[in-house]
RNA sequence: GGGCGCGUAGCUCAGUGGGAGAGCGCUCGCUUCACACGCGAGAGGUCGCAGGUUCGAAACCCGCCGCGCCCA
């Protein structure tokens, strides 16, 4: 397999360099847009992103990715953890494991049978009127036609995802890991079917789980309604902002202490408008504090009213159904929506005088995340998961760091919310969706994976919640419940990549399926990436019109309203997208800044022309070979530790998840060492043989370590690179590659450009003309005078008699400016240095005859202070 | 109501006990034989406010002000 790879990826990358060669010395940019897409097809034509199921999981390294609904369109959050773990895959492949990125895409019930019935409203029908099975065959057809679209985007992205072998939740294999799922949990009792209070959704008309509502400000009118004693004694009051709901009420609540109530506790009150004689009870959740101090509870349609009732034995009525309107349960207010209800009770309650006050009032209600719409609280018959037992297990695991979340932070929100778990409403009434495995006959229920023999069976119509079967999907996309190559290979999964809002959604139900299933850990390390704002600080979202697209940062276009300045986007380009993306990557919410982007694709315009001005100038036949040794020049050995210092650093980075460090590192190294210095330093040199194998060197390296967050443009130079082979993707390093640090080179180096900064500044002050020469003597550089003088743009003069116009001392050396500079000039100049030079030695003599500072303070400390302090001093000597 | 986090240069963000940093923006200079998406030199900050701990605080602790998110 390997070997046929290879042989396809030679022969492509033979034509490629014929076509491309030749033009790269007249490409002063990089041009994404020309280069992408070819570079996708030679990754895709190579087959490096679909590894064969071999070795251990140990070995390899994975990730599922977190799947995207079918029918969406990439947006800036699948952007941002795109990069992020393809940076991780191409990184670990580098370091020679068998890397796979598992896709797949997910049914996503309710988002796309919404869309599906928007089309069929279109149409002018809807699925009641086309029947259930025409429905799903519609909903498949949708998939067809828009299922690929986002598949197709993250290609663009450069994602090394295994595209041959891409995953559906509703795929056959994967149902049956569903189905299979369900029973076993029936089959231990932990799934279970009982009438309970749901967040019901009238928008979907279904019910939904509690993650999947949001709380949102509404602004209602309290009304205090008066509930007369059945005594006749007098009469309760109880505040609420559902009159309509009184229908339903089954008791008045009290504080078991509230001293202005105690007497009516036992007592009974009337019910006005159905005549219903309710109980007075005492409970220690009304809170005395609130409205009057009296609750109508209403088991119904209140989630707290529902336990209150629980706790005290009281019926459970319902005034509304799953339709939205009123039940038969007081005929007058049959039929009426929620809304009609509450005018009529009100318009009722006001004829009987039942109203004792109308106050605005603003508090929070549930809303469901998909629909939109108001949750109305309803007791239904509804599947359940039982989660304790679940959940002790994934607990534990995160506690005794067999999965791994970071920040770290993000760890205790997870336990928390699992040590409060609660039972999971997992059916919902949907057609689009895993069918929940459960057929009745009279008062029979059968459970299993195939329909059961017999007449007369009926299936349940419900379907499970999606994230049901999203919970199996590390093992589910690898073929279990079989014992399949793949699953051997590539599971457990390394990392799982997501933002915190699906930690409780989906990462923890992964965490407890997969040990309750497959019995291991289906990830080591949850990385938790941060959110990206719009830059003006609110959510991107695309109802606010917030959002960006990601493409439209790579390809260029109209800058969306959020952007206050207006214009369009330049092409930044996949590797400035994905750069300023890593780059924004923290362990808290950011905001958008299109300067990183920006800072992306300088940075692969840079390499880009390092590359080329290093092409421009090797031997003819020269091969990448690095200047080793003591006697090898200064720089050389400088740029191969500064090298070597990137790259621990770069790993050292994507261990920790650091990607925005791992991505700056990277543009820091590139900038402001290979670039600013090495490369300028080397100009003066001939490009002999062992400097044109060095640079080759060099920039193959650099290209290696650039690789995992600048794909293409690093792809696109390593084919022109002699003595490299193959795709630079499908490069594997060798153990120990290179040499390691240089402690004298990196000090020999740090002085030359703190000289030639300090001639600069000098320069620049007394007006010279960049690329004047000057005249200078310098003194006390060890050797290093050539590389100083180029750099600062000085001629050495020996002439000891000369009288230098300006002394610059740096760095234990010191420069004598014999022309260029007006002496008036630089008196002043030297009078400034001299300034701060005596501000900062009293700054250190101070600390140092400070007895509190020298005695406590450690002693490394003090030691540096007192050589900075020794410096300073002697700077100051030369300066005088 | 409970919890988590944030406030550092004009903007976006690093910096978590020992001389305030980066990118962009700004100013000045430069067709220096890879790159003007470039190069060089600069300006710009009582590190939200007020206390405390410490020889020493942007960092640690307490309070306040402002902002965000999660849970109930």
């Amino acid at each position: 397999m390997q070997h046929r790879v290879h042989a396809v990826v030679r022969r492509r990358a033979a034509l490629h360099t014929l076509r491309c060669f030749m033009s790269l010395k007249d490409r002063k940019r990089f041009e994404p847009s020309e280069v992408e897409p070819r570079i996708v097809q030679r990754w895709l034509d190579s087959g490096l992103f679909h590894p064969d199921p071999e070795g251990t999981a140990q070995e390899n390294f994975s990730i599922a990715i977190p799947p995207p609904n079918v029918t969406g369109a990439l947006h800036m959050g699948h952007a941002l953890n795109g990069s992020i773990q393809d940076t991780l895959i191409r990184y670990h492949r580098q370091r020679g494991r068998r890397s796979k990125w598992i896709l797949g895409t997910d049914h996503a019930g309710i988002a796309t049978q919404t869309q599906v019935e928007k089309r069929l409203k279109e149409q002018g029908t809807s699925r009641e009127e086309i029947g259930r099975p025409a429905f799903i065959d519609r909903t498949w057809e949708w998939r067809e036609e828009f299922g690929g679209t986002i598949i197709e985007q993250f290609k663009r992205l450069g994602a090394s995802l295994d595209y041959e072998e891409e995953r559906f939740t509703l795929d056959e294999r994967y149902v049956e890991a569903v189905l299979k799922v369900f029973v076993d949990l029936y089959n231990k009792g932990w799934i279970y079917r009982d009438n309970y209070m749901v967040n019901w959704d009238p928008g979907s008309g279904s019910a939904i789980s509690d993650l999947e509502v949001e709380e949102r400000e509404a602004h209602d009118t309290l009304f205090h309604i008066a509930y007369p004693l059945t005594d006749g004694s007098g009469e309760v009051v109880v505040a609420t902002v559902r009159p309509e709901t009184m229908l339903a009420d089954v008791a008045v609540a009290v504080h078991p202490d509230d001293e202005r109530y105690q007497h009516l506790i036992g007592q009974t009150v009337t019910l006005p408008l159905v005549g219903r004689e309710l109980p007075i009870i005492a409970d220690e959740y009304v809170k005395t504090d609130f409205g009057t101090g009296c609750l109508k509870i209403t088991p119904g349609h209140d989630p707290n009213d529902f336990e209150i009732g629980r706790r005290h034995g009281l019926p459970e009525l319902s005034a509304i159904g799953e339709d939205g309107r009123m039940t038969d349960l007081v005929p007058r207010y049959a039929g009426l929506t929620v809304a009609e209800a509450q005018e009529a009770v009100v318009a009722d309650l006001d004829a009987e005088h039942r109203i004792r006050a109308r106050d605005p009032y603003t508090h929070t209600v549930p809303f469901s995340h998909r629909s939109g719409q108001r949750i109305e609280p309803l007791i239904s018959l509804q599947w359940f998961m039982k989660m304790d037992e679940l959940a002790a297990p994934a607990i534990q695991v995160v506690r005794d760091g067999r999965v791994r979340i970071h920040p770290e932070s993000q760890s205790r929100r997870y336990v928390d919310w699992l040590e409060n778990i609660r039972p999971w409403c997992i059916s919902r009434q949907l057609w689009w969706g895993h069918q929940i495995p459960v057929w009745y006959r009279g008062d029979e229920t059968y459970v299993g994976t195939e329909p059961p023999e017999g007449d007369g069976w009926t299936r349940d119509p419900d379907v499970l919640d999606t994230w049901f079967s999203s919970a199996l999907w590390p093992f589910a996309t690898l073929g279990w419940p079989a014992d399949t190559p793949e699953l051997r290979a590539f599971y457990p999964t390394d990392v799982l990549s997501t933002a915190r809002d699906i930690l409780f959604l989906w990462v923890a139900r992964m965490v407890m399926m997969g040990l309750e299933f497959t019995g291991e850990v289906p990830f080591e390390d949850v990385y938790v990436h941060s959110v990206i704002q719009a830059p003006d600080g609110r959510r991107m979202s695309k109802s606010l019109g917030t959002g960006i697209d990601p493409l439209t940062l790579i390809d260029g276009g109209p800058r969306p309203p959020v952007f206050t300045q207006g214009g369009t986007f330049p092409s930044y380009g996949t590797d400035g997208v994905r750069f300023g993306l890593l780059a924004m990557a923290s362990t808290q919410d950011v905001r958008f800044s299109e300067e990183k982007v920006a800072q992306g694709q300088a940075l692969a315009n840079k390499l880009f022309n390092a590359t080329r001005f290093v092409l421009l100038n090797v031997q003819d036949g020269a091969a990448p070979a690095p200047a080793a040794g003591p006697e090898a020049p200064v720089e050389d050995r400088w740029i191969l530790s500064r090298l070597a210092s990137a790259k621990a650093d770069f790993a050292a980075r994507i261990d920790t998840f650091d990607f925005s460090k791992a991505a700056l590192g990277l543009y820091d190294f590139v900038y402001g060492e290979l670039c600013d210095w090495y490369l300028e330093l080397i100009k003066g040199r001939e490009f002999d043989a062992a400097l044109s194998g060095h640079l080759l060197h060099v920039v193959r390296e650099t290209l290696v370590l650039a690789h995992p967050v600048i794909p293409f443009v690093t792809e696109e130079l390593w084919e022109n690179v002699p003595g490299t082979e193959g795709l630079l993707a499908a490069y594997v390093e060798g153990p120990g590659d290179g040499p390691g640090r240089d402690e004298a080179a990196e000090r020999d180096v740090a002085r030359v450009i703190a000289t030639v900064q300090a001639v600069r500044s000098w320069r620049d002050a007394g007006g010279v003309k960049p690329g004047a020469f000057l005249r200078a003597r310098l003194d006390g550089l060890d050797g290093l005078e050539p590389l100083v003088s180029r750099l600062a743009r000085l001629t050495p003069v020996d002439d000891g008699a000369a009288e230098p116009v300006a002394v610059i001392p740096v760095a234990g050396a010191e420069v004598f400016l014999l022309e260029g500079v007006d002496p008036a000039e630089a008196a002043a100049k030297i009078e400034a240095a001299r300034r701060t030079l005596l501000a900062e030695i009293q700054r250190a003599d101070a600390k140092l005859s400070n007895p509190g500072f020298v005695d406590k303070a450690p002693a490394p400390v003090v030691e540096a202070e007192r050589a900075k302090l020794e410096r300073l001093r002697a700077e100051l000597e030369a300066l005088e």
